[in-house]
DNA sequence: GACAAATGATACTATTGTAGTATCATTATA
DNA sequence: TATAATGATACTACAATAGTATCATTTGTC
């Protein structure tokens, strides 16, 4: 089981690259060149950070992606939020069906609480911190 | 993202079921009636408990499933271990390629760290705690 | 001993989510 | 106007989960 796929990770890589890198606006070619992914599969993830406003692109020559806001704004839930969903760890199976338990399933309360826990550690995961 | 799936799940209902019972030995008819889980799917699910010792079968008529051990002694990672793998969820995707990284990788501290918590949690929880 | 009621073993299919590719349209710069 | 870039979108590939189907074996009861 993944807490993170391989889309957020290697969003997160990219980001990270722009972050670090001096020129504001990094082109795919270069991303691709230094972190050995494969081409149109970050292509996808760097539109869908563009759609999502984590990322701004510039078409055309000499174009690119850049930060969007700064690495401190910009934290893993967000990722996970975008590519994996919104973080749930404890979806029951018996939803549609007679579950008896319902609210008081201890199960259920147990996962939340560590669902929430995780959240809560992961929430402060910002860009900037993973830049060393 | 889900910490459970639908087998450990089953598994869960169906040994608190049994361990709830009056009678030690609980059929599948039994089970399947009262749990309204699919036949062959729960089937499989036994059998594979009874195969790693967490329940005992009695072939045969009459027959069925018994705790092989006490509810205080089986624990919700014990089911997490046999139907999904042992707990991990921090894999690292540049396993094979150069990840300059490595050890000293912000993320991967950041992730065991979370896992290292979710797994004590998960290591306090046995069948016993479940049943009420 | 025959039959019925149970599990054992095993191989197969279905569904879903993740991972990735391919292609054509659009835009901006030189 | 050619070229270097991204935008949009539709498609394929693979793996994990979820589930089915079937035949073999064991055991209790008449």
């Amino acid at each position: 089981m993944k807490l993170i796929t391989r889309n957020t990770d290697y969003a997160l890589r990219a980001i990270c690259y722009i972050a670090k890198s001096k020129k504001k606006v990094v082109s795919v070619n270069e991303l691709v060149a230094s972190l050995k992914m494969p081409r149109p599969f970050l292509r996808k993830i760097l539109q869908r950070l563009n759609r999502e406003g984590i990322l701004r692109s510039l078409k055309g020559a000499n174009g690119g992606f850049a930060l969007h806001t700064t690495a401190e704004k910009i934290f893993l839930t967000d990722l996970i939020g975008i590519f994996q969903g919104a973080l749930k760890l404890n979806e029951c199976f018996f939803k549609r069906k007679i579950c008896p338990n319902k609210s008081k399933c201890n199960l259920k309360k147990i996962i939340s609480g560590i669902e929430a826990d995780v959240f809560k550690k992961l929430k402060k995961v910002s860009i900037r911190s993973l830049l060393d």
